[in-house]
RNA sequence: GCGCCCGUAGCUCAGCCGGAUAGAGCAACGGAUUUCUAAUCCGUCGGUCGGGUGUUCGAGUCACCCCGGGCGCGCCA
C-alpha cells in the first residue's frame, strides 16, 4: 500500500517530467499545518540549478501537476514551496483501507537482509545493571522493527564469560565463599566475593598475583577453575533470563566470548600472516598509519604475555558472523566510549575483505538526580532486578489509588505493563545519544511523552468497544467531518510513512514521538466527538476511527517493546 | 596532545539527508467534568538555538575557530 507521501511524490515527478524539468527536492510533511499537510522544495532546488526565479519555477510545475482527488489544489507559497492539502474524503478512503490491512500501511522490505544485532551483552559474575538497559532495550526495539520489515534477524547476546574478572571471582570463591548465601542469592553472593577479592588485591600484591595465577589456570584448562566458571555462568544465565522475561526480551543465540576461545590463535596467525598485524613492543598489532584518525592508535590483538584480548575476541565474532551465520549486515549496540574500538574493528574487518554492512550504533548514559552516572547511594551501578522491581511496585500504587476495585491478578499484570513500559519508553523517547536523567515521577507520569499517557490511550479505546459490545468495526467507509477526526485520521495515515524513518539513523524516538501525537491526537478526537452517543453514520465512522488508533497504538508500541493493558 | 559525543524555553527534551515566523512535555497561570476512564482536554506565559567567522537564495542543521561539559586514546572489557 503506498502512502500519501508516496503517492504525492510521484504526482510531483510526473509533473516535473511533463514540464521537462529534472527530478528534483523532495516531497516531506509539511513543516507546519498551517502550509497544509506535504510540502515540496523542488521550486527551490530547480531555480538554484538553472539560475532562474524560484516561485516562476514553482508556478511552472503547478501548471502541471495534476494530484487527482487527493489533495486541494496546490499551492505556491513563501519563496517558492508548493503545499499540499489532503482532502478529507481521501483520507477516510485511506483510512478504511488501513483498516483491511494487517501491517497498517506499513510495506515489508523489497531486499531483505541478515541482520545480526549484538545487543544487551551482560557480565556473567556481575548482576545487570542500570547500564545494561540503554543497549538491551534500545537494540530490542530496532530488532523488532527490522523483522517487522521482513528483514531476517538474529539477536545475539555477546556475554562477558571470559574476562578477568574471573581470576577475582574464582579466588573469592576458593577463599571466601558462603555457601548458604550462594544458595540463597547467588548474584549477590559472587558479587560480595567478586567485591571483597578486589579490594584485598589493591591492598595485597600477593592477592593480586594469586587471582592472575587463577585466571591463568582458568585459560590453560584448569579443571577445578573451569568448573567454578561453569557454575558462575549457569548462576549468572538464571539471574538475566528472570530479567528478560519480564523486559520481553528474547534473543536467538547468546555466544558469549568464551565461545571464540579457540579461534583466537587463528585470528592472529592469520592477521599476521596477511601483514594485516605486526608486532611492536612485544605485542601483536594492527596499525593504521593511512588513517589520520587512528594513525597514532593501534589495536592490540595479542598482549605481550602472549593473551588474547577484547579486540581478538571481536574480529573473531566479526568472523563468526559473516562465515558461519552468513550475516550480511551486523548491528552492535553499545555505549558511546566504545566507539573507538569498533571503529578498529571494523576497518579490520574491511581489510581483510568483508563487505558486510558494519553499524556500531552507540547511546549516552543514564543520569542519576546529579547529573552523574546513575548509581546508588554507596555508590555501586542500581541493580536491574531493583530498578525494575520498583518500577512495578510504583505502577501497582498508582493503579491501586485510580483503580481500587480490579481483581489482584490485574492490577499485578497491569503494573507491570505500565512499569515496565515507562522505564523502556523513557529511554526509546529520547535521542539515543544524549544523556538523560532518571526520574520515576516524570516516567510514570499520566502527563506528557510517557508510556502510561500512550497506554491510557489504548485503555480508553479498549473501554469503549467494552461498552459497546463490538470488538471489531465493520465498515469500509469512513465520514470525516470534525477537525479532530480528519486530524486523527491523517495521522493515522502517516504511521506508514514514520515506521521506515527509525532504521534510517536508529532512531526509535521518532515512533515515540509519532505515538505521543496520535495518542494526543486521540485524546483530543475523544474529548470533541462522542462515539457511541452519536448518530449513524457517524458512531460507525467513529468506531472505525477507534478501532484503527487502538491498532497502531498497539503495534507501535509493542515495535518498541511495550505492552498495552486492557484496563489500567 | 589527538579523537569522539553533547551544549536549543526556568526544568527535561524533539528538531535524520540545510528549507517558511525554532517545537513538545513538565512547571506557572486561566478555563472545561450530570461523560465512552478528568489517568483527559483547551488556552496563556516563556528562546540573541553556548560564542564567533564562513559557505548560499536560505544555517539550530554544513565547514573552520573559540568557550563549557562528558568520554576515549598499546597490552581491562
Amino acid at each position: 500500500m503506498e502512502t500519501f507521501q508516496t503517492l504525492l511524490a510521484k504526482k510531483l515527478a510526473d509533473a516535473l517530467t511533463a514540464a521537462k524539468l529534472p527530478n528534483a527536492g523532495e516531497l516531506t510533511p509539511a513543516s507546519d499545518a498551517r502550509f497544509g499537510d506535504y510540502q515540496t522544495n523542488a521550486a527551490l532546488v530547480l531555480a538554484k540549478q538553472r539560475g532562474e526565479n524560484p516561485r516562476n519555477v514553482a508556478e511552472k510545475i503547478l501548471g502541471r501537476v495534476d494530484v487527482g482527488d487527493l489533495c486541494e489544489p496546490p499551492t505556491v507559497a513563501g519563496v517558492g514551496f508548493i503545499n499540499f492539502t489532503l482532502r478529507a474524503e481521501a483520507v477516510a478512503k485511506k483510512a478504511a483501507e488501513l483498516l483491511q490491512d494487517e501491517r497498517l500501511g506499513v510495506t515489508k522490505t523489497t531486499s531483505t537482509r541478515k541482520i545480526v544485532i549484538d545487543f544487551g551483552s551482560p557480565n556473567v559474575a556481575k548482576p545487570m545493571h542500570v547500564g545494561h538497559v540503554r543497549s538491551t532495550v534500545l537494540g530490542d526495539a530496532l530488532a523488532r522493527i527490522a523483522q517487522f520489515f521482513g528483514h531476517e534477524v538474529i539477536r545475539d547476546n555477546h556475554i562477558g564469560d571470559w574476562g578477568t574478572q574471573f581470576g577475582m571471582v574464582i579466588y573469592g570463591w576458593k577463599n571466601l565463599l558462603d555457601r548458604q548465601s550462594l544458595q540463597r542469592d547467588p548474584i549477590a553472593e559472587l558479587v560480595r566475593i567478586y567485591k571483597e577479592t578486589n579490594e584485598r588485591s589493591t591492598k595485597d600484591p600477593s592477592v593480586r598475583e594469586a587471582c592472575r595465577q587463577e585466571l591463568v589456570k582458568m585459560q590453560s584448562g584448569d579443571a577445578e577453575n573451569l568448573s567454578i566458571w561453569k557454575q558462575c555462568v549457569d548462576l549468572s544465565m538464571g539471574d538475566f533470563e528472570r530479567a528478560y522475561k519480564l523486559l520481553d526480551i528474547h534473543y536467538d543465540i547468546q555466544r558469549g566470548e568464551s565461545f571464540y576461545n579457540d579461534r583466537l590463535p587463528k585470528v592472529v596467525e592469520r592477521l599476521l600472516k596477511s601483514g594485516l598485524a605486526e608486532i611492536s613492543e612485544g605485542a601483536v598489532c594492527v596499525f593504521f598509519r593511512d588513517i589520520p584518525e587512528l594513525a597514532d592508535k593501534p589495536c592490540i590483538i595479542r598482549k605481550r604475555d602472549g593473551g588474547y584480548n577484547y579486540a581478538t575476541t571481536d574480529v573473531a565474532t566479526v568472523d563468526y558472523r559473516i562465515n558461519d551465520l552468513k550475516a550480511d549486515t551486523i548491528w552492535i549496540v553499545t555505549g558511546a566510549p566504545q566507539i573507538l574500538h569498533f571503529k578498529q574493528i571494523f576497518e579490520i574487518a574491511r581489510r581483510e575483505g568483508y563487505k558486510a554492512d558494519f553499524r556500531h550504533i552507540t547511546h549516552g548514559s543514564i543520569l542519576g538526580e546529579n547529573r552523574k552516572l546513575m548509581k546508588t547511594r554507596s555508590g555501586d551501578n542500581v541493580p536491574l532486578r531493583e530498578l525494575l522491581d520498583e518500577a512495578c511496585a510504583r505502577a501497582r500504587k498508582i493503579v491501586e489509588e485510580k483503580n481500587p476495585d480490579l481483581s489482584d491478578t490485574e492490577k499485578i499484570d497491569i503494573a507491570q505493563k505500565i512499569g515496565i513500559g515507562a522505564v523502556k519508553y523513557a529511554d526509546l523517547s529520547q535521542y539515543r545519544m544524549t544523556d538523560y536523567v532518571f526520574s520515576w515521577d516524570k516516567m510514570l507520569s499520566l502527563q506528557g511523552n510517557t508510556a502510561p499517557y500512550l497506554q491510557n490511550a489504548y485503555v480508553r479505546i479498549r473501554s469503549i468497544f467494552r461498552k459497546a459490545g463490538e470488538t471489531q468495526t465493520k465498515i469500509d467507509q469512513l465520514v470525516l467531518a470534525e477537525a479532530a477526526e480528519i486530524n486523527l485520521a491523517k495521522l493515522l495515515c502517516q504511521f506508514a510513512e514514520v515506521v521506515p524513518q527509525v532504521l534510517n539513523d536508529f532512531r526509535p524516538n521518532i515512533l515515540a514521538n509519532y505515538l505521543f501525537e496520535l495518542a494526543n491526537s486521540f485524546h483530543t478526537f475523544y474529548e470533541a466527538c462522542p462515539v457511541l452517543k452519536s448518530e449513524e453514520p457517524a458512531r460507525s465512522s467513529r468506531l472505525a476511527l477507534c478501532d484503527l488508533a487502538g491498532r497502531v497504538l498497539q503495534r507501535g508500541l509493542d515495535l518498541l517493546g511495550i505492552k498495552v493493558p486492557e484496563k489500567m
